[in-house]
DNA sequence: AGCATATGTTGACGCTGTCAAGATAACAAA
DNA sequence: TTTGTTATCTTGACAGCGTCAACATATGCT
């Protein structure tokens, strides 16, 4: 333990080994991407700013791809924590909590669209090239959002009759799919998207709702 | 006109001066993207299959970007051909026609993925990259879109109560997210994709419709 | 103390987009 | 027909990329 606190913070004296060196690349992948895009962060640029040569990550990821996912990894994680800190509050009314859950979603894209494209784009799934680590996390949140809508169904807010995986990957797919025109820059005017989600939860919901 | 005919088919005598390289290089590109992905698709190997030097594209392309908007500049035309098709059908219920035109729709995203992802993906988009010559084509697409979304509110098929921009900005939204789920290999299964389309269908259209 | 292992380094390869400079053909004007 | 301009195509070159191989160094276990 006292080991570990005392190799992480190495001040003054460049070692020749880095001590966190994985962490370090995940936080300062994080900000290349968000700075930069997707587009231009390479592992060598990555490799620079964090002060070590161009194979050293290498020894801690395979390749440019689990480095990816491993930054797709953290973003499901966080994406998690967020949709259920608006599933478990209490006291809301079912269309309150879609409507927060629809607006959160839309917003968690917009605020990270570099990161919503790793986690949701082709990148990673076209080639189906996505870690086992990933999966694991990434699974679990579309089952997630599966329940919720079967809950949603039987609280009266939805419509009933239809299929509850058809009806999750439909409403899913609606997010997703203003999600990605926005952040691709097809929906260049972000002050309209307020109001489109409003209108996609006014066609999803039961008028004579809770 | 005739020594346009005369130069076209260049059969045997491959001559310094290619006579057509500029819609032969497309058609190439076309055929490179189907195959083997936009991500393999490169100005070097594009000019090899053609048997020009790698260099000999830029004449006709002032970078990649071009080409590529050239290749999705083609795309919006066909697509908006085969929507009209169906458009212009006579005779057609407005349920049915709605229903053809949504999976018209997928069925065309899932038959030119790659083509798709150019047309409406983030890589001329999100820079703004997109040439005028595309956004002649692509905008009145979307314009004639919103036009047929009026009619369907008219005709009683859609809740007349929405904003027409907004609902066909929603509608549109769900079928391009349906659509990107799929091709970026999200929704893997293709078999479920036509109930996926009809629980849509089912909520943007009213019950009691004509 | 010695040795295996983890981690870091430089060198090299083939791929990419694209610029510069030169070669060749087509075309218009004299 | 000849001459000069222009369009088109060529090779050479450069920087950037991901990644493999070979080598260097530090860490940790026996």
């Amino acid at each position: 333990m006292s080991q570990q606190i005392e190799k992480k913070p190495k001040q003054n004296k460049p070692s020749y080994h880095h001590g966190d060196l994985r962490s370090t690349l995940l936080n300062a992948a994080n900000v290349l991407l968000k700075e930069t895009g997707i587009e231009s962060l390479s592992l060598r640029k990555l490799a620079d700013k964090v002060g070590v040569s161009r194979t050293a990550p290498y020894h801690h990821f395979k390749d440019k791809n689990q480095l990816l996912c491993a930054i797709a990894e953290q973003g499901f994680v966080h994406w998690q924590q967020d949709a259920e800190l608006i599933f478990n509050q209490t006291g809301l009314r079912p269309k309150e909590q879609y409507r927060q859950f629809f607006h959160g979603y839309i917003s968690y894209a917009a605020d990270n669209p570099e990161l919503y494209d790793l986690m949701f784009g082709r990148t990673i799934w076209k080639q189906n090239s996505a870690t086992n680590a990933l999966r694991d996390v990434a699974y679990p949140s579309f089952h997630y959002q599966v329940g919720m809508t079967k809950k949603w169904q039987q609280q009266g807010l939805m419509p009933s009759g239809e299929d509850t995986l058809r009806l999750s990957q439909v409403t899913w797919g609606t997010m997703h799919g203003i999600a990605r025109l926005l952040i691709d820059g097809i929906y260049a005017d972000r002050s309209h998207i307020d109001e489109m989600c409003d209108c996609a939860i006014n066609l999803f919901t039961l008028q004579i709702s809770v």
